[in-house]
RNA sequence: GGAGGGGUGCCCGAGUGGCCAAAGGGAGCAGACUGUAAAUCUGCCGGCGAUGCCUUCAAAGGUUCAAAUCCUUUCCCCUCCA
């Protein structure tokens, strides 16, 4: 094989979970001209973390390999709502909100991918327009068998879950998406496979030559157990704040460490190995192995200087005990207060940190609470309380009071 | 359409008249230890200026001194049969 070609592949097959199939991958690149990589994207979820950023990540390195990326918005596909890895049907969304959600989603989406070596799609443009008689040759083209094959579906078929009918046609229209826009390649998260395969077949179908198929890892959350998502929040959104991406960033179990610098940035892949082999034997401080993983995401949603400060500012509040840069500024007037004090427990609820009086009276009697650096555990004091007073409750939540 | 089973706190799940703000587990939060890691231990985990009071066990009514528990109606889910 061609070096150009075999270094190519290297670069396509990191982190990749599944190729279907590398010889099929290897004849396209032969082609010598820009392949179409094409990506779906569900416009539910306007909030890009860095679990979608996986195989947005893939894309950038397409890319840069001077490919073509297609970024597909299933605005039409939405309406309708994926099932994949749902026990129950989804709801289906609104066309407000879902271009609402494509919009926002496009904006930061950007942040990981080159905006002028994207072309975006909506397939609500090829979706919208096909007729009853349409849909039912494309319906045609598959069984209830196969569908069945999917492991969600089979799954609800047998423990009597409902299936809808419409919920059959989302892998279809996902995949007549493929023949419509000629995909050469399609990515997509482990559990899209299925759907990435119907596209392969429809393309067959359609006398086209079928897309290869790529599946990335999903990606563990904060809290390494589960997938990172919004409704866990143990996500990194990429619309963090430079000090709280870092921080977050910090908080990972160290067994993420690989797979986190593997999935999410651009080390090269000697590194990679460096690193593993590093923290393995020990030679590497799993900690400063996480300093340099937050440095760098940091730097690439950021820049290099912003990323310093929030190392600098990581430093001096874990380590010297410091207060953060930013803190939440809570606005009290004399009117709350009685001859300038307040109950603590109203002082810390105020602070909106917690959700209520008990849970405030609660943080307080385990030792959580210290204002202006000193530890009350006492529920029934009152605090004087002066502008610019800092409250703390556990390590990490701050506020600070200012008065008018 | 017929017969049966079930809906309990963020999730799972016990409880079938008072001892129930509801066992147990998970998640979460806090404390100790530490590296804002892991593991472990401890405490908390509806609201209220609080040894008491208020609102919760699908919803609405009712029985009772007393209801998550009994009755009625409604809504939803499941199983079997057709």
């Amino acid at each position: 094989m061609d070096i150009e070609i075999e270094e190519e592949l290297k670069v396509i097959k990191r982190g990749v979970e599944e190729l279907i199939s590398e010889e099929e991958l290897i004849e396209k690149l032969k082609k010598d001209r820009p392949l179409r990589v094409k990506l779906g994207l569900d416009p539910s979820a306007p909030d890009i973390h860095l679990g979608h950023t996986v195989v947005l990540q893939k894309l950038k390195q397409f890319q840069d390999l001077g490919h073509q990326v297609v970024l597909l918005i299933g605005d039409f596909t939405g309406r309708i709502g994926d099932p994949t890895g749902r026990s129950e049907a989804r709801e289906q969304l609104s066309e407000e909100e879902i271009l609402e959600n494509a919009k926002t989603y496009k904006e930061q989406i950007f942040k990981v991918l080159d905006a002028d070596k994207t072309e975006v799609v909506f397939n609500s443009d090829w979706l919208k327009e096909m007729n009853f008689a349409e849909v039912i040759e494309l319906a045609a083209n598959y069984t209830v068998a196969r569908m069945l094959e999917r492991d969600d579906f089979a799954k609800r078929y047998q423990n009597n879950k409902p299936i809808s009918i419409h919920e059959f046609f989302y892998p279809l229209m996902q995949g007549y998406d493929s023949v419509a826009i000629e995909a050469d390649v399609e990515l997509g998260g482990t559990d899209q496979k299925f759907n990435l395969l119907v596209g392969r077949r429809l393309q067959k179908e359609a006398g086209q030559e079928s897309q290869v198929i790529m599946t990335m890892p999903i990606l563990e959350g904060l809290d390494g157990e589960n997938k990172m998502s919004k409704s866990l929040d143990n996500y990194v959104g990429v619309t963090d704040k430079p000090s709280e991406m870092y921080g977050k960033l910090m908080s990972i179990p160290d067994k993420l460490l690989v797979r986190y610098f593997k999935l999410l940035t651009d080390v090269s892949l000697a590194e990679l190995a460096e690193i593993e082999s590093g923290l393995e034997s020990g030679e590497l401080h799993p900690m400063d192995v996480k300093k340099r993983l937050a440095t760098t995401i940091v730097t690439k949603y950021y820049d290099g200087e912003q990323a310093q400060q929030a190392a600098q500012e990581f430093e001096n509040v874990f380590k010297k005990g410091e207060l953060p840069d930013d803190i939440p500024e809570i606005e009290l007037s004399e009117d709350d207060l009685e001859d300038g004090e307040l109950w603590i427990v109203k002082l810390v609820a105020a602070t909106g940190l917690v959700d209520s009086n008990s849970q405030a009276r609660r943080m307080i009697k385990q030792g959580a609470v210290s204002i202006d650096d000193q530890k009350y555990e006492q529920i029934n004091e009152d605090i004087a309380v002066t502008d610019g007073m800092i409250i703390q409750i556990g390590k990490r939540r701050f506020a600070k009071i200012v008065l008018n």
